[in-house]
DNA sequence: CGAAAAATAGCACGACCGTTCGTTCTATAT
DNA sequence: ATATAGAACGAACGGTCGTGCTATTTTTCG
């Protein structure tokens, strides 16, 4: 018996769909994505958009996914080309800054942790895995920048993690609801004295 | 022809319903609010908690001033009881990491910022104009400071503001995700940094 | 080409949504 | 004592929600 010799078809329309729904969930988060509308937005019944996923909880637990894997494919990826230490540290900035640019208008990363920080289920132990993975990658990148001695041996990496994803946060606050150039510009000055603080 | 026979009772109601409305928007932000959901857990027909607001949409910009009036009297108005300058901010500073404390599992304000940066309609433009309000007020502080030569001269006013506001979504981001002890300690640790950076 | 299988559509369901309307009860004013 | 205004209720409206079930269409493969 094959397992499936799937040329494809279901994994194609899945994807479609998923693009749909991760577009439509940048504007109205998880909590506002539904079945219906998804489905008239990407001109299938409802039935068949529902077909691909079982439940209304696995769609957004794939579009968060997508989010996830569309966030390493830009931000962290191309920065791993870098060489190790400050290099690649600041590639990841430098890459994450452009994420919020495209972002503005919501990113679904950001809002799903923002609604599901405060229950429990499958979204939210998916959003603090995804949220905990992300800071250590970070988190990765600061250690070595510290052991090639670009930053200060002193310096307390979970601390610069922090800091450098709250300023990231300030940047996507800031940029929904005043406009991303000054936001930018404020993110940028603040990382030039963060940058400053801990080099050696 | 008397105008109001019993002048308390309606706005006494009307503060009940807001205290619960204010309590659930907390955990399901006011997007997640529902004039069903409010009355059950008021205790109230949904056409009794109807007729106090008249619309969905008037109720969550109740519920949204109901945040502001809150954030005010706990951060804002104790602090002004400080001396202008260093001590007022510090004062703000520490009050609104109270906030946070108190916060950890969900702040209306917050979650109101992320749900309507990306669109238009009155819940924005109150959000907007309440964000703005709060910076300003921040900078208020800080340019006193100033001016009592308590922090440096060329300090740039707004991008202090921009730098204190966002270790505060930091804060409240951690303290959601991976719990509040952690997160305070990181959000000590950058004011202190911060402070150092600025100060005379 | 025809059979088996997969993908999608169509339909119905119960639940909840915001909202409207008419009614009932109570407290005040005359 | 009676008239009146205010507050809350309960029922019902048209919609949309997520989710099953059953056809029907489309694709794949012997």
């Amino acid at each position: 018996m094959t397992i499936a010799t799937n040329p494809g078809k279901r994994a194609a329309t899945r994807d479609t769909i998923l693009d749909h729904a991760y577009a439509l969930a940048r504007r109205d988060g998880l909590e506002g994505l539904s079945i219906g509308g998804l489905a008239s937005d990407v001109g299938m019944s409802k039935s068949g958009v529902f077909a691909h996923f079982g439940s209304r909880e696995d769609l957004q637990l794939a579009v968060l996914d997508t989010g996830r894997q569309r966030f390493v494919t830009q931000v962290l990826l191309p920065a791993l080309k870098q060489p190790r230490g400050l290099p690649r540290l600041r590639a990841i900035v430098a890459n994450w800054f452009e994420w919020g640019r495209e972002h503005q208008s919501g990113c679904v990363l950001l809002s799903a942790a923002s609604e599901y920080d405060g229950r429990d289920g499958a979204l939210h132990d998916g959003v603090v895995r995804q949220q905990a993975g992300w800071r250590d990658e970070l988190q990765k990148a600061i250690a070595q920048a510290v052991e090639l001695g670009e930053l200060r041996a002193d310096t307390d990496v979970a601390q610069l993690s922090f800091e450098i994803y709250a300023l990231m946060l300030g940047l996507h606050h800031d940029a929904g609801l005043f406009g991303f150039d000054e936001a930018g510009q404020r993110t940028r000055a603040a990382f030039e004295r963060l940058w400053r603080s801990w080099q050696t």
